[in-house]
DNA sequence: CGGTGGCTTGATACTCGTTTTCAACTCCGG
DNA sequence: CCGGAGTTGAAAACGAGTATCAAGCCACCG
């Protein structure tokens, strides 16, 4: 294994895309290689919403359906990983070379850091393990306040940009 | 092999919600009463609907909005923890008395298996020490498939009772 | 190239969990 | 037992996500 980039080129993921078109008879459409472009080359966790105003600004008019059944098509195709952080809606986040890697959510912007554990990785099997579960996939989010935030507490936190709160559910 | 975990008496949690609503200066209505008592003295992870269907047995009549804003009330007032686990609708559980724990999540029959682990209750302060994280809170939930679905797994996999499955989201 | 069949698109209607609304009703301290 | 703040329930509203279906596009074929 190569020591990467933080993040599977954005590039190399649209390839994979349109090979995984390919050898499953899907046609290639316009709107659908903008909506992967959009997300494959934001670092960002995006939620339709954040998708459909990246269009937007790019002027592509996309059907806010269509981006929903090019998620679907994405996480099928194993390239982009499903996110729900509790806040009524998805999230979505282009699958990384890296390992797989865990959230902390800040409560009050709603930024989100990610990181790796060793011991994690190894943990989640072995308790599966312990209770008889066959180990398919797991989640660590956690969830605090980040240091920006823990200096801005007293002022109204700002929230992310791109659709990101209110609607605290 | 699994039994019945030590959940906090049920009668100590409503008279701990007594004692929350006098504080509050909260009126405590029959309704109110009825939904706690359907959640402390279940062991199950329920669902808003589960709740409806205990009181519906119990000749019961409570309006759906009062069992959402009844939940709300008892997450507020630390009681009950709620869940989601991708189901397209929230569950909620008494709050023990035991430590945080986290959830193993049967894909094929939808069974919750609760576990704590010392390790990671330490893990966690400690990442979000790393990462300037005030930490508030944290989920860790393990999704496979149980031992009885492994040795089911050829035929459709049964569905928890209550209200639990079909519509995948 | 132009046809053609089948998959895709987008507008829109719909689903369903959850929240809001509001008039009628309850709780509870005086 | 009164009165008013707080609660209730039915129903409407809301919002993310899904289904529908006529019109359009893609890719292959000759």
């Amino acid at each position: 294994m190569t020591s990467p980039p933080p993040k599977l080129d954005a590039g190399e993921l649209l390839e994979r895309f349109r090979s995984y078109m390919r050898d499953h008879n899907l046609p290639l459409t316009h709107q659908r290689e903008a909506i992967a472009s959009a997300l494959f080359y934001s670092k960002e966790h995006l939620s339709v919403e954040d998708i459909e105003a990246i269009l937007r600004e790019d002027r592509v008019h996309v059907g806010k359906a269509t981006v929903y059944r090019t998620m679907d098509l994405l996480v099928r195709a194993g390239l982009v990983d499903e996110h729900d952080f509790g806040e009524g809606f998805k999230r979505f986040e282009p699958r990384s070379a890296r390992n797989h890697h865990e959230h902390l959510i800040c409560l009050a912007c709603g930024k989100v850091v990610e990181f790796t554990s060793e011991r994690i990785e190894r943990m989640k099997a072995l308790i599966a393990d312990e209770h008889g579960f066959r180990h398919h996939h797991h989640r660590l989010d956690i969830y605090g306040v980040c240091t920006e935030c823990q200096h801005r507490s007293i002022s109204a936190p700002e929230r992310r940009p791109g659709r990101s709160g209110e609607r605290a559910r």
